[in-house]
DNA sequence: TCCTTTGTTGCACCATGCGCACACCCTTGT
DNA sequence: ACAAGGGTGTGCGCATGGTGCAACAAAGGA
């Protein structure tokens, strides 16, 4: 392990939610602040951060640009972006494409809502694997062991008064997952939001992604975006075949 | 400066066109290949990198969601977004929103066009100075002093037959633009290419930032493209009030 | 005008990062 | 079945790079 590198990867970390000072950074890390403004510089040449006029430091442009280029390389985004797209365009409501990741599933793309709200949730972060519909669709069409792997760092916290605390309840909601061909979340991480999502595969039939619909309760309840189903299966049959899956065409349980 | 930052940081650019191999990266770096892998174990566990099922290492979401983050709370973007979003959906070419950053102008956003082709410009990337419809509306508007700062490094590269290459010439351009209140971009870059573009005011009425709209020549041609130009100056008018700047209202040379 | 806070740099020291040697794993060829 | 080649991973001793300190500069507030 290197400290250094440690040391500055920290320094990334607390910069993302917003400029920051470099004595406050050298509280941050508990470090004198010369070795701070040498990680920063370090930092700065590689565009990986930079100082703004009020000598505050930010995220750099090189660093969102690895971001960016890593992101349009990703065969799973070039595959699904135009259909969410266009699925976002027709129903209005936000979309999330989620990926298995090792032991985490991490959202890789989103479209946004017609609605003047918008969803907290964000490319690159974690998915909360107990309550979204997107982490039930793919988990349910993981092997045992993998699916006990990724939930072995879940921690079941209660929400909503409709979250799922226990691990039994949770198996017996992805069995149903499975039987159904569906997830949802039913307010069980907000209690003002539902969503339904469904697996995509890969080109070798497995389940390592998933797409979903997310809208207030306020305006579809889970109901009404149960009648979206059809199409959110077609558009993840459609992904899965542009990554080479060549499965049972049509929409149900068998799709995607 | 750090050395092991610095190796940390060529990891990271070597990741970002593709998965890669410990031991290319050690060949890459000149190291020896545990060095390079005692780094990447760092990077790992902060979520900068991430290892493939076949033991390559890509760019990790930790690092996307820095990147992500730090988009979602800029003003700049925050105010464009939606009505970036708008104009594509109307006139169906892409729009780029471009940023001035030190001696630097670089994409900050990016919105598709509808066509079947898609331009290679990148959220993050720097702007070509002496081409781009976007860094000329940026650069007319700056001071002498920090215009001749930006285009310091500028090599004034011949690209096409339209590239402007000489100094004078580029200074008489922008003479040009500060004169009709927008750039264009003929075919400077690619000869297929066509673009105009206005520049964006911030909160103290300085000219920091520019939009645009860019399409093949095949499908529109400069003189149409300039028919755009009311509603790209309405645009840019609305982001800088957004942003807080209260001059003159309109279209034209004083919008944006 | 003075004090405080923040940012910056040169230097000496020591703790960390380095390469080496070895082990392990996987694939391919005989 | 075994050997060879290529790639990955780790413990250890040592040299060097990263560290904090002291001093200085700049800016802002009392």
């Amino acid at each position: 392990m290197s400290q250094s590198v440690d040391r500055a990867a920290a320094i990334l970390d607390a910069c993302a939610p917003g400029p920051q000072r470099l004595t406050h950074l050298a509280d941050l890390l508990g470090v004198h602040r010369s070795t701070v403004l040498r990680l920063l510089q370090t930092l700065e040449r590689h565009r990986l951060v930079r100082r703004l006029d009020d000598l505050t430091w930010t995220i750099g442009y090189g660093l969102i640009g690895l971001a960016v280029e890593t992101l349009d390389r990703m065969d799973l985004r070039t595959a699904a972006r135009p259909r969410l797209e266009r699925l976002g365009q027709e129903i209005g409501h936000t979309i999330h494409l989620a990926q298995l990741d090792g032991h985490d599933i991490v959202y890789v793309d989103k479209v946004e809502g017609h609605g003047a709200v918008r969803m907290a949730s964000r490319i690159g972060a974690p998915v909360q694997v107990h309550t979204a519909g997107v982490a039930k669709a793919i988990l349910a069409g993981l092997p045992p062991d993998r699916c006990e792997a990724v939930l072995a760092s879940a921690t079941f916290e209660r929400f909503t008064d409709s979250t799922i605390t226990g691990r039994a309840e949770f198996a017996a909601e992805l069995a149903k997952v499975r039987k159904q061909g569906y997830a949802v979340d039913d307010g069980e991480y907000e209690s003002y939001l539902a969503c339904v999502a469904v697996p995509v595969r890969d080109g070798g039939g497995a389940i390592r992604a998933g797409v979903s619909i997310t809208a207030l309760c306020a305006i579809e309840r889970l109901e009404k975006l149960r009648r979206h189903l059809p199409r959110l299966w077609a558009v993840a049959s459609e992904i899965s075949r542009e990554l080479g899956w060549t499965g049972p065409a049509g929409v149900g349980r068998s799709a995607g």
